[in-house]
Formats: C-alpha cells, sequence, structure tokens
RNA sequence: GGGCGAAUGGCGGAACUGGUAGACGCGCACGACUCAAAAUCGUGUUUCGCAAGAAGUGAGAGUUCGAUUCUCUCUUCGCCCA
C-alpha cells in the first residue's frame, strides 16, 4: 500500500492555496464577518515553536470559521522595528534594514510551509515606510488633538543600550534587553496621554466578555485606581515655604503623622540647590530606579530639613520634613506624609531616624493599649489614639469619615488618583519610526507638513558610536521647511505605538493615502478573536486599547473604542534543558540516550549529558526545537497535530519527540484507512443508523470543543474516528450513508490537518473549493438505550442499558428485581429512592 | 508581602450546568508477523487482592442521597504585581 507523501501533497496544495488565492479576503456585506489575528512576530530571524502554536491556533480557528461561512479576516505581518536589528547590525557591521528583510523572508517561507490560511496581500511591516507614513500621519493626528506632549521628565536610562526604557522595560532595577542596572536620568521627551483615558480604560473592562479574567485583572491593578484626599500641611521654618500638598490614600492615620518627605525633585528642591550636603544626597537618590519595585527594594534614605510640618488634625504635633529617596514625583505631588505604625516603608524609615512611632489603628482583637512594635500593621482594625476617630472601623469607614472632616473645616479634600502615567514614546535609538516634529532655534516645535512625510530614515549610517545615531547625521537632521531653518527630532518611536494600531492597518492595507478607511473599519472591526501570548496582558493590549479610544475620539466616523473583542492567551512551549558536564547549555539535536534515563553527547559518548528541567523554549539555554527541521522530518499537518494535541492551549505544552512521531504514525494510519475505503466498491447496502449517530454526535462535539478552544479534546476526538472507520471498514456492510458521513467527517479534520484532507477529499472525488461544514441533525443527538447507573447508599453497583420509553416506576421495579441488586435490596427498609431520568438510580437503605 | 491560577495513573491530560473518575495519546507488558531486530497489527494497562471486593482526583474538614466539580483551612508549585 502506498505510503502518504506529506512531502508532494504539501507542496501541493500550499501551492493550490497560492495559486488561486484562496484565502484573500474582501468586503462582503451579505455574510457575517470574522477577524481572526494572531499577534504578529517580530522578524528575528527564524520562526520557534511558540510561533508554530500561536499562528496554528489563529489558522484552525480561521479555516473553522470560513468553513461555518464566514466571511474570514486571517491577515499576518511583521513587527518589524527594535532594537535586536540594531544589535545585529552593529555586530556583523550591516544594515538593520537589510537584515530584517532577510529574516522576513525567511520566516514568511517558513510560515508559508506550516500551510496557513493567511491573506498574504494584506502582508505589513511597520519598518515600511508605507506603513510608517501613516503612522506618523496619526502621531500629527494625536498631536492635534491634545494626545502628545513633551516635557522634561526622569527616565530610566540604560547606560548600555544608552536608551530610555519605559517602566516595564525595567526589570529588577535592570534593563530588561541588556542586564545593565537602570540609571535616573533627566531628558526632554515625548509622551501620549494614556492617562486622559484612565477611568475608562478601567470600566470598559466590563465589557469584554471574552477575555480572559486574569488580563483583566492584571490591566485593573495597572491602571491602579486609588481613592484618597489632598491635604495642605502649614510648614513653619521658612520664609518662603507657607505649605505642603500631599496626597494619601490614609488620610485616616494623621493621628500617627511623624514626618513628612519629599521628592527630591519636588519643586521646593529649588531652594536647596546650593547645599552641597543635598546636591550630594540627591546623587545618592539617582542610583534608584524609578520603578516602584527598585525603590522597595532600595534602603531608605533620607535628608533632613531645619523645616516643620503641622498636624491639620492636630495643630499642636508638629513634625520634621524630609527629602527621601522613595518618594516619586509622579506620584500624587511628589510628597508624602509618613505614617510609620501602618506603612512598611514608613516604618523602616522612622527607625532609621529615631522618629516617633504612634500607633492609631489596632487588629480587633487587641485591646485600646495595643501598640505596634516591630513592624507595621497594615491590616483592618479599630482606630484608636484618633480622638474623633476613635472606635471608628478602620479603613473605608475611617478614611470616609476623616475625608469629611477635612472637606468640612478645608483642610483637605477627596481625590481618585491612578498609578497608571503616561507613555513615554521617545527612544534614542536608530532602528525605529522617526517621530515628524522639527524644532527651531529658539526650539519651538514645529509639526513636518503631511506632503512631507514620510520621514525616512538616512539609509547609510554608522551605528558603531555612542549614543543616538540619527542626532549625528548633520545632513538628515538639518531640514527647511517654508525656507526656514528646522533640525528634525532625532529620538524614534518605541515599537509598541507600531503595534498599537497594526490590526487597523489590516483592514486596509493597501491604501495608499490613508492609514485605513473608515468603511472598511466599519465592515471588519473589531477583531473577533485575537491570540497571543500573555507576556503582552498589559503593555501592548493596554496600548492598543489607546490607541482606538486616542483615533476614536472626536471622530465622527468611527465611535470604536474596543478593539479586541475576543482574546485568547495561549501556553509556552516548553523543553528539557541539557549541559554538559562543563555547564555549557546544550541543544537537544545533539543528545541521545539509548535507555531515556542516561544521556550522552552526539559527537563523543562519552560525554554525559545533565539532564536539567523542563522549561519555556528559549535561544539562552538551547532547549529549542527547530520548526524547519521538524517540519521536513515529519511534515506540517503532523506539527500541528501534535502542537495542539498534548495539552489544553492556554496550558504550557511540553515537547516530546515521541509525540510529535505519534501524530505522524497517526497520519499513516489515517491514510491507510482512506486508501481502503478509496478503494471499495461494494458494501454500501444499508442505511446505518449507528454510523449517523457517531457522526452527528461527533460533529456535534467538535462544534462544542472547537468554539472552547478545547483542541485537545477534538484531537482525542479525531482518533476515536479513526477507530470508528477502522471497525465499520472491517464489516460486510459499510452502509449506505458511508460515504457522506466519511466525507463530512473530512471536512471536520479540514482545519486542524489541512493538506491531508484535502488529498483524500480529492482521491474521494470530492470537491475542495467551497467546503461546507456539516449540519449536525438533532435526531440523531439523542439515543433510545440509556446507561442508568444504580448505585446503593451512593456507591455505583451497576449499570444498566435501558429503553428511554421504560417509564420510572416499571424501571425501579425491574432494577429491584435484578440479580445483583436484588442482594443489596432485599429485607432492607429503603429509605429514599433519587432518579435522575435517563441517568441515575440511587437507592438509599437503612444500614 | 498582595493578586490570580493549578494540583487527577509511570507521563501529558479527559470528565457538559454536582451524577459510571482516568476519555484520547505516550510509555510499558504480552501476543502475531520475522532467522532476528525495526516497522506494523492485536490485547492488556489506577492501586491492593487469586477472587469476591476494597481504596482512590495534593492534605484535612464541611454541605449533599451523591463532590475531581461547591464552601472553609492548610501544603506545594506556577504566573503576575510589589
Amino acid at each position: 500500500m502506498e505510503r502518504y507523501n506529506f512531502k508532494l501533497v504539501e507542496k501541493k496544495w500550499q501551492e493550490h492555496w497560492l495559486k488561486n488565492k484562496t484565502f484573500k479576503s474582501e468586503i462582503n456585506k451579505d455574510k457575517r464577518k470574522f477577524y481572526c489575528l494572531e499577534m504578529f512576530p517580530y522578524p528575528s530571524g527564524r520562526i520557534h515553536m511558540g510561533h508554530v502554536r500561536n499562528y496554528t491556533i489563529g489558522d484552525v480557528l480561521s479555516r473553522y470559521k470560513t468553513l461555518k461561512g464566514f466571511n474570514v479576516l486571517h491577515p499576518m505581518g511583521w513587527d518589524s522595528f527594535g532594537m535586536p536589528a540594531e544589535n545585529a547590525a552593529k555586530q556583523n557591521n550591516l544594515n538593520p534594514k537589510n537584515w530584517t528583510e532577510k529574516n522576513i523572508e525567511i520566516m514568511k517561507s517558513q510560515l508559508k510551509m506550516l500551510g496557513l490560511s493567511v491573506d498574504w496581500d494584506r502582508e505589513i511591516s511597520t519598518c515600511s515606510p508605507e506603513y510608517f507614513k501613516h503612522q506618523q500621519k496619526i502621531f500629527l493626528d494625536l498631536y492635534d488633538k491634545g494626545l502628545v506632549y513633551r516635557k522634561e521628565s526622569y527616565v530610566n536610562w540604560d547606560p548600555v543600550d544608552k536608551t530610555v526604557l519605559a517602566n516595564e522595560q525595567v526589570i529588577d532595577g535592570k534593563g530588561w534587553r541588556s542586564g545593565a542596572v537602570v540609571e535616573r536620568k533627566k531628558l526632554n521627551q515625548w509622551f501620549f496621554k494614556i492617562s486622559h483615558f484612565s477611568e475608562e480604560l478601567l470600566n470598559d473592562l466590563n465589557k469584554l466578555n471574552n477575555w480572559p479574567e486574569k488580563v483583566k485583572i492584571m490591566q485593573k491593578n495597572w491602571i491602579g485606581k486609588s481613592f484618597g484626599c489632598e491635604i495642605d500641611f502649614q510648614i513653619e521654618g521658612s520664609k518662603d515655604i507657607k505649605s505642603i500638598k500631599c496626597y494619601t490614600t490614609r488620610p485616616d492615620t494623621l493621628f500617627g503623622f511623624s514626618f513628612l518627605a519629599l521628592s527630591v525633585d519636588h519643586p521646593l528642591s529649588k531652594y536647596y540647590e546650593n547645599n552641597s550636603q543635598f546636591a550630594e544626597f540627591k546623587k545618592e537618590c539617582s542610583k534608584t530606579g524609578t520603578t516602584e519595585e527598585s525603590i522597595a527594594q532600595a534602603t531608605k534614605i533620607g535628608f533632613k530639613t531645619e523645616l516643620t510640618a503641622i498636624n491639620p488634625l492636630d495643630k499642636e504635633s508638629k513634625v520634621p520634613v524630609y527629602f527621601a529617596n522613595f518618594v516619586l514625583m509622579d506620584y500624587g505631588f511628589g510628597a508624602v506624609f509618613g505614617c510609620p505604625a501602618h506603612d512598611q516603608r514608613d516604618f523602616d524609615f522612622a527607625k532609621k531616624y529615631n522618629l516617633k512611632i504612634k500607633t492609631v489603628v489596632k487588629p480587633a482583637s487587641e485591646n485600646d493599649n495595643y501598640q505596634v512594635t516591630d513592624q507595621a500593621y497594615t491590616g483592618a482594625g479599630i482606630m484608636i489614639n484618633s480622638e474623633f476617630l476613635n472606635g471608628i472601623t478602620a479603613p473605608e469607614k475611617s478614611i470616609y469619615e476623616t475625608i469629611k472632616f477635612l472637606e468640612n473645616k478645608k483642610l483637605g479634600k477627596k481625590k481618585i488618583n491612578y498609578r497608571l502615567k503616561d507613555w513615554g514614546i521617545s527612544r534614542q535609538r536608530y532602528w525605529g519610526c522617526p517621530i515628524p516634529i522639527a524644532y527651531d532655534n529658539d526650539n519651538n516645535v514645529i509639526k513636518i507638513p503631511e506632503k512631507d512625510l514620510p520621514v525616512k530614515l538616512p539609509e547609510n549610517i554608522n551605528l558603531n558610536t555612542n549614543g543616538n545615531p540619527l542626532d549625528r547625521q548633520k545632513n538628515w537632521k538639518e531640514i527647511v521647511i517654508n525656507g526656514k531653518k528646522y533640525k528634525r527630532e532625532t529620538d524614534t518611536l518605541d515599537t509598541f505605538v507600531d503595534s498599537s494600531w497594526y490590526y487597523l492597518r489590516f483592514c486596509s492595507a493597501n491604501n495608499e493615502k490613508k492609514p485605513f478607511d473608515f468603511d472598511e473599519l466599519d465592515y471588519w472591526m473589531p477583531v473577533d478573536q485575537y491570540i497571543g501570548g500573555v507576556e503582552h496582558a498589559i503593555l501592548h493590549l493596554l496600548y492598543s486599547r489607546f490607541f482606538m479610544r486616542a483615533i476614536s475620539l472626536n471622530n465622527d466616523e468611527t465611535k470604536l473604542k474596543e478593539p479586541f473583542e475576543g482574546l485568547f492567551t495561549q501556553g509556552m512551549v516548553c523543553h528539557q534543558t541539557y549541559r554538559d558536564e562543563d555547564n555549557n547549555w546544550i541543544y537537544p539535536e545533539e543528545v541521545s540516550s539509548d535507555d531515556g534515563k542516561n544521556f550522552y553527547q552526539n559527537k563523543d559518548p562519552s560525554k554525559r549529558i545533565i539532564v536539567g528541567p523542563s522549561e519555556s523554549m528559549s535561544k539562552s539555554k538551547k532547549n529549542t526545537i527547530d520548526p524547519e527541521k521538524i517540519i521536513q522530518i515529519y511534515g506540517a499537518d503532523a506539527v500541528r497535530l501534535f502542537i495542539l494535541s498534548d495539552s489544553p492551549p492556554e496550558k504550557d505544552v511540553q515537547w516530546s519527540d515521541t509525540g510529535i512521531s505519534a501524530s505522524f504514525k497517526f497520519l499513516q494510519k489515517l491514510w491507510s484507512l482512506n486508501e481502503k475505503i478509496c478503494k471499495n466498491e461494494k458494501k454500501f447496502l444499508k442505511f446505518d443508523e449507528k454510523l449517523e449517530k457517531f457522526n452527528n454526535q461527533i460533529i456535534n462535539k467538535f462544534n462544542n470543543d472547537l468554539n472552547r478552544f478545547g483542541f485537545n479534546v477534538v484531537i482525542a476526538s479525531i482518533y476515536k474516528i479513526y477507530s470508528f472507520y477502522n471497525q465499520q471498514t472491517n464489516k460486510d456492510d459499510w452502509g449506505s450513508n458511508f460515504n457522506k458521513n466519511y466525507a463530512n467527517i473530512l471536512k471536520i479534520i479540514n482545519p486542524i490537518i489541512p493538506h491531508f484532507s484535502n488529498e483524500c477529499l480529492e482521491r474521494l472525488k470530492q470537491s475542495v473549493e467551497n467546503i461546507e461544514w456539516p449540519e449536525v441533525e438533532q435526531k440523531y443527538l439523542e439515543n433510545e438505550v440509556v446507561n442508568i447507573v444504580t448505585q446503593i447508599n451512593g456507591k455505583k453497583r451497576k449499570v444498566f442499558s435501558i429503553n428511554k420509553s421504560v417509564d420510572k416506576e416499571t424501571l425501579i421495579k425491574s432494577i429491584k428485581n435484578d440479580e445483583q441488586i436484588k442482594k443489596y435490596v432485599d429485607n432492607k427498609e429503603i429509605i429514599k429512592t433519587i432518579y435522575i431520568e435517563n441517568k441515575l438510580i440511587n437507592f438509599i437503605i437503612k444500614k
């Protein structure tokens, strides 16, 4: 018998799809649309298994929806600006553009090998001027709307990459790419006013019913809405400084006030500019990063001023004012009041500088003499030592009462604060979208006129210099607009800007004039199903939600706010890690084992390999498997089948050699079965109701499982299909309804293993064009014979196959008379009989 | 420290709104084919027990006729935030 030749078959169908433009998508208002989008890849060189998993999930869904009659948009593009290109170009002395384009070419051919149902006519690449010219236009539109602004601010500065990092790009106080310790630096930066939408971005999370709860919670925490109070503290000790404004979420602990702490960047710091000790202190503080995390980890240090602050609730209580490294200028007003008893950070600070620690909240179980000793008490409780607040429960009620009191006395007012800060988008790098702005000699901002867009990057550039390469390109930097000389902005945009609107561009990918056409947006948007890694839960997804709102703001043509109707976050692909005896990482393909326990190096079997835990595939640990090599050995359909089969898609999956090989073998078996069926000429005699039932039930199960992303269960069903049809074709009569049902089976497996399915359909002389997903006939979903589980005191004793038509009384009677049940029931008192129709009978017997 | 989630055979995992725990796959064992091996096909495979039967979904409690599923406490692990 002929073996399944995946190489020929897969090539054949991929060419067929390309030639026939099978996946070309066009607006068709008579059909319901389905926009399926996977997070587009960064063109790093070659695709990895994470891509395979991500794009297989999206592809199965796209193909399923197409078969279901939807007009599907399933595009692909490249997130092609960014630092790896610049770094690779530096190391190998080449151009980032060429490096990127070559990678795109390779990765595109690899993605095609997977047989993805992508409309390649809509391919976009963010580094192409065809894309970023529109982005520059959007930037200027947002500028006109007041959503873009420039300010001098402290930034996370990566001294190795010589660039500014977003807070999210700082991990453990270190740059996410370089690993260098991040410094604080003051620079002029461009910002998107994402904070304008804080409340909306938070509230509208409730509308995202098809998003994972986990992602919504992460975004909610990131936005970090807090309810608190701003308080003006009267100041003594200076003729210039009369009061300092503070923001606090715990005004109720004001009676425990023991110091006031200011950010070193607080406007009042100007009075200390000439103080050398202060300058030194400020320098020391700059070593602490700007993230909440690095501040939390840093030792708390302070600089004591001669000022004292008066407690607004107790005019007799006066406390010192410090500058402190743990206060951030961009949170609240850059000033916090310290209550050591009920805030650990304040507690550490008070201990260090020997400040008063007054307890004002006690746990409910303690008496009024309760005192905080070796750590702050931050839990709920009852107010003590706080005059009018005594006895009130903390925190909700006590906060409410304090604010009411302060507002009545005009000492403060309630205020809502957000942790979400404006999005700094300036990057001191070459390989990014140029910011379409210029400056005159007085540093006034001018927009680059629309006719001069796009602002392209200069091509011949020396990257092996320190700092921003664009800043050194004199002939690029200096321009003339309307006869006047200007200097270009030399920062480029954060690459997260590129990916914040690409889903819109796909709707009008080839429109040269506009970023997108609102009629096309109206048809295709929102994305019905977005699929990608959970690592983008906050940044990319929040920025995209911001962008959609920014574009819709004051816009009569679209009011769309949420770009992604549904979101699915897939798990990672893992593999065991291997090291040699010198602790060097070793690729799996360089390792062998005869017994599955002891591993050695292929090139030298005397060299032992130490097997480490299974971890997410990463280049640094060399525990990667190259998808292209695997496709060449087993074929795309086997890879697709395996990557979906072993785990639910939202969880991590273990790559396994035996697993992929099992998928491959299974396709061979399925092929043999198909061959056997194709060669059959007789045996279609009597209508087979069992076959009809099996088919309808399995199609129904496919529908349910595919709609809930249960791909691993769908694949288990495919194995069951094989086993059923294998038995069916061993019968003398396969059934007069055999061919129709078998063809339907080939159709429902089409989304998962499309090349294989197409080939089988063709052999069966069935059309592969415009395949329709088979309808389920309700009448075949129900069985006349049902299994009745019979329990005695809740314990299963016997299962009866009973015709549905048998009524309850007759059924119970006959079961009681059954030999095996009799011995439990006879001569015993049945207290209760629980009967669940068509399912279960439980006799409760007195013991 | 806070939030979220998970824990089921030797392994990956299945079980719809509480109703036959272990689908399906891997691995393993045995058998067939073969001089032999590989490949392939077939049978079996939660544990204990010859069997009848008993136990069993991280641990402990609770609700219920009945709990992998619901509630509480704890343990371990993972992710995110700090």
